[in-house]
DNA sequence: CTGAAAGCGCTAACAT
DNA sequence: ATGTTAGCGCTTTCAG
């Protein structure tokens, strides 16, 4: 186990019997080579194992290659498959990941924030679930958002969560459910799967009925806290919409637990449809977000106000917001 | 939006009519300060939100405070809950966490390590699924794995497998099982949770039944993998020990779509007891391994293995393996 | 107590 | 076609 020091520039230049800005040349292939200085140098280096320090490049082209990205925690499988379909996006341009979790605390992202401001991240992707941070202003790194309404300057690229509660809510009277409650993390003015879920039930004459658990509120309290609700409910309810298919899930038990048969007694669907949660329920209904897809454009944008190390200023047409289609996966539980 | 560059240490120096020398002093808490200077700096630095570019320290002091972490992916809940451990432990030493997702492909694994080494990380979790690399042996930072025989030089830390499939293999057999089947991604001879499987079988005098699915095949032809395999065994099977969670879940969705009734006519064993997998399926029986304890371990071994900056070389007891212990929790499948 | 200057590993003028 | 040199932004001797 060769325990010398990391071999630089120099060392190549040494045993290729150059100059260190000849090896600079061939490893960037700029200027003019003769093709034996070429091979010479190339071999130099490969007998070396020489890998050129980045954080030196970095220093002086002021730009590291490297993007942040903010969310609550990948250990829930939406914000895992975001982190992966982003990590894949940015490979694709050459960009690295730093990975950030917040768990939905405002404290907690505004370290993350600092720390990738100091180690220079070219950019900020950001699907943090709090409130919004008015670092963000201060911020001179581009930076978009996934799902998340941050600042009128900031992107926003997301599934058409309205378009989703509608067709949840449309999915569940189809099939005949008179009372279907909304079950979500925190119900406000802006929660756009509500105010789908609250505009058709509008339209059906129907009031609406809102069960709210937080998002990290930690288990067994979170399923808990459901239960609690749904069984106050247990006269009217025979429906439910949840806004993600893991809540879906915390109703599918109640279900279980109360002898309630599925769909026939009590409809649900879920939100999301990840593959983690498509393997763990194959039965479940659900809206499905276009992940991949979220992604590639989240990453496009951000990308695109980087800029290429050349392009000065790119046309950057000043994208503010994005909404991609969602999809009803059908399955057995409405 | 202030588009101006980013300051810098002579900026701040300037405002605060000192040397850089002296700023960099009040930063660190180095040397002797005025209570004056220390001042009217600290005020310089606050009115300009200085942020020092950690870029340049890293190229100065050969530690860029950043650990990466190869994954096969943390879209599954295992790698996710992982990759959160990992972060919170690392951010406990102040360290940050570069992700690499591999989806057990030893290419993308390759590359991904070239990265992190050109990018001069300080040291290296893997985790990733394929076959070892031989490139970890020319590879100058530290390294662990989490779950992963790598080279003798590199611990493992790691839950007792073994003993976890010896635990749920005893279980499915006290339940009342008399011919359980092994569902596994790769069967062989280091495959330690069949280990566990085949001896507490042996012992019983029951021979043992393997499944294999490759892990990164992709839905759905993992689960009809599963399910085809399963119907082949209809006449036999009355058991099922998952090598995960999501794989009991197949095998559950199996039952349902057979009319198999569990746990009486189909017992249900998983593995890893992630917090989103007990959501989703709150009743499946499973084997639990210690996540965070796993993390902590491997941080904790990978940072003492990095030393603190001064630390020349630290005590470092070579730490060839550990092993942590896994738990039963019954649910309503067994 | 504070400043001047060297240098971390690399690239980009500017020479030759 | 290749070498010399000046920084990138910071920390750290070494002077004063």
């Amino acid at each position: 186990m060769e325990r010398s020091r990391e071999p630089r520039l120099g060392d190549v230049a040494a045993r290729a019997g150059v100059s260190v800005a000849t090896v600079s040349r061939v490893l960037n292939n700029r200027g003019y080579l003769s093709q034996a200085t070429r091979e010479r140098v190339s071999q130099a280096i490969e007998e070396l194992d020489y890998r050129p320090n980045q954080v030196a490049r970095s220093l002086l082209s002021r730009r590291t290659g490297t993007v942040g990205l903010i969310l609550p925690t990948v250990a829930l499988p939406f914000f895992g498959e975001v982190a992966v379909a982003v990590e894949n996006e940015l490979a694709e341009r050459g960009l690295r990941l730093l990975l950030c979790n917040s768990f939905g605390r405002a404290d907690r992202e505004r370290e993350h924030l600092d720390l990738l401001v100091r180690n220079r991240v070219d950019g900020i992707i950001s699907g943090a679930h709090n409130d919004p941070l008015a670092e963000y202003d201060t911020i001179r790194q581009p930076a978009v958002t996934i799902d998340r309404e941050l600042a009128p300057h900031i992107p926003n690229v997301r599934a058409d969560n309205e378009a989703g509660g509608r067709l949840a809510t449309q999915h569940l009277l189809e099939r005949g459910a008179r009372r279907p409650v909304f079950l979500t993390s925190r119900s406000h003015e802006r929660n756009l799967r509500e105010r789908g879920y609250c505009a058709v039930l509008a339209a059906a004459g129907i009031e609406p009925i809102v069960v709210t658990a937080e998002f990290h509120t930690p288990e067994p309290e979170r399923s808990q806290r459901v239960h609690g609700a749904l069984d106050a409910l247990a006269e009217v309810v025979d429906a439910v919409f949840a806004t993600d298919d893991l809540l879906a899930a915390t109703a599918l038990e109640w279900a279980a637990l109360r002898g309630r048969r599925v769909p026939d007694e009590l409809r649900v669907i879920g939100f999301d449809g990840t593959a983690t949660m498509r393997s763990a329920l194959p039965g479940l209904t659900t809206i499905q977000q276009p992940i991949a897809e979220i992604c590639r454009t989240a990453v496009a944008v951000l990308a695109e106000r980087i800029g290429t190390p050349d392009a000065a200023a790119a046309s950057s047409d000043a994208v503010a917001a994005v909404e991609l289609p969602v999809t009803l996966v059908a399955g057995r539980t409405t």
